[in-house]
DNA sequence: CCAGACGTTGTT
DNA sequence: GTCTGG
DNA sequence: CCAGACGTTGTT
DNA sequence: GTCTGG
């Protein structure tokens, strides 16, 4: 079970994860805390869906996005594990993050990096070329997208619950 | 050379 | 572990 | 990102 | 107002 929040190899503390929940695509291949798991250690972490959060008048609007066909997506990822502990290595993983698409821009200016399911397979494969593994990493084609307002109990992440993501105005 | 960072804009 | 900043 | 704390052993 | 924790 990977915990949300990539602990790199080398650190000391694991608190680091809590800063390292997402990558971004243009920078993932050289950061210290990724390159590593960019070449060796990707995943695909599976949704049906995910939020951002749309600043409006002062406030901000958390929107649902998810795809038109309402079935799960594959998000390109990276794990690692940490072994600096006496307990059993700790596994963690990243999001990776790209410029958000035309629609998804008009809420937020980043998204996670939506892999269709050939691509998630390649993404996975053991040995690629670097080059190929960032062409991978681009915002999703807009036209297979839909968003909607949420509720703002989703901004507690004690709430859970399939209320949290109904349409609300 | 050593000290300090190592990341993104998010809720796991 | 490796890089950056001082 | 939002929610919740924010501090010390105390008297303007 | 700003930082920390989740």
């Amino acid at each position: 079970m990977l915990k949300w929040g990539l602990v790199p190899f080398w650190a000391k503390d694991a608190a680091i994860g809590a800063r390292m929940i997402n990558a971004r695509a243009e920078t993932v291949a050289q950061k210290p805390a990724f390159r590593q798991a960019f070449k060796r250690r990707r995943c695909v972490i599976l949704a049906d869906g995910f939020y951002e959060w749309h600043a409006e008048d002062g406030r901000k609007t958390p929107y649902f996005i998810s795809l038109k066909t309402d079935r799960p997506f594959a998000m390109a990822g990276l794990w690692e594990s940490w072994d600096k502990t006496d307990q059993p290595p700790l596994e963690t993983c990243a999001i990776i993050t790209t410029t958000a698409s035309k629609s998804i821009g008009k809420l937020h200016d980043r998204m996670p990096v939506i892999l269709d399911a050939p691509t998630a397979t390649d993404w996975i494969q053991a040995e690629r070329d670097p080059d190929a593994l960032i062409a991978m990493l681009k915002s999703y084609d807009d036209e297979d997208i839909q968003a909607w307002p949420v509720n703002r109990t989703v901004n507690n992440p004690a709430n859970q619950g399939p209320t949290l993501i109904e349409r609300a105005d």
